[in-house]
DNA sequence: TAACCCATGTAATATGTTACATGATTTT
DNA sequence: AAAATCATGTAACATATTACATGGGTTA
């Protein structure tokens, strides 16, 4: 017998997030879905969500029958009430939650002392440039993500700013 | 032959530039530093740390040689101006600096409509607190972190902020 | 002298990326 | 009719985690 691992990847628990919310779905909507997030952290790859996807069924978290109403290979997916409940233990998590993540600016910013004045105020300046660009949803089932890509967004311009702030008092 | 990766991965810009910054130093004190990071991301364990280093000397970016002066085994790692040259493309790569990366509470709140009202509170809460606490770190080789921790860390609760206050508003 | 830290690393395993393979359906 | 998209996945490879192994030096 294999140990059961008790906690969730981030990986895996976004997807037991997204069948929550879409309530049934096919394992080729939830990996268009990370594909067309606007966080390259969700690459949304193949070799990635499917054996996660599987991963879920074989623990009992996520079931899945076939579509005999399509002639395509289709499977519908949908969460079990202990997915549900893993779920909201991961969501609910302030330890985890809490950690500081990866930020590939912030962790630029780590090494700025590396970097001439001149060159580190062009980097933040292009990379304030990008962050202005708001996220335009191709699908509705991407819809609920704007507002917090906006609020997320609007929060790295303004650590940049204090940033710049913080640096011209030295 | 075996192609070589144009690019470097979030570790070996990070290995590097803890190098370069250090002028010279070993590959525990490399690991050791990431272990004592305030961010788990660095988790700084030895099959990561170790096998990158082996990657960027082979790739000529770092050069180690023993020192003879310590009975103990102990290589004393530095970098090439290849490598210098590699971590600064790296450094002010804006396309990548924009990314979103991956925050452990922003993902939570891209659920937070699955969580009830009051859950989602406390969990706001309990990550705000320990956002409160600022890092103290245990190295002098650690201290000019602390900074940039204070910032992210503040620029985080700002975050969290922002978001009760529109969530007030609906 | 026992325990711990310095300093090196490897082995088994888990996860993720990139690229490919297959076939049905829809759009141009 | 060709190209794109829907829908499934696998194979080879790269990277990371966890746990272990080894031995010298330092502290209680």
């Amino acid at each position: 017998m294999s140990k059961t691992p008790t906690t969730l990847t981030n990986l895996e628990a976004a997807v037991i997030g997204f069948v929550v919310r879409a309530g049934q779905c096919t394992a080729y909507g939830v990996r268009d879905s990370f594909r067309q997030s606007p966080s390259a952290h969700w690459s949304g790859s193949a070799g990635a969500v499917y054996p996660a996807i599987e991963r879920l069924e074989e623990r009992g978290l996520l079931k899945t029958r076939a579509d005999k109403t399509d002639k395509r290979m289709r499977r519908e997916i949908t969460a079990t009430e202990a997915g549900r409940q893993e779920l909201t233990k991961w969501l609910l998590d302030a330890d985890q939650a809490a950690q500081l993540g990866y930020d590939p600016l912030v962790t630029r910013l780590y090494f700025s002392d590396l970097i001439p004045p001149a060159k580190l105020r062009r980097l933040l300046e292009k990379t304030d440039a990008r962050l202005a660009v708001p996220f335009e949803p191709l699908e509705t089932s991407l819809e609920h993500v704007a507002p917090l890509n906006n609020l997320w967004r609007e929060t790295r311009r303004a650590a940049i700013a204090k940033f710049l702030r913080r640096q011209r008092q030295t």
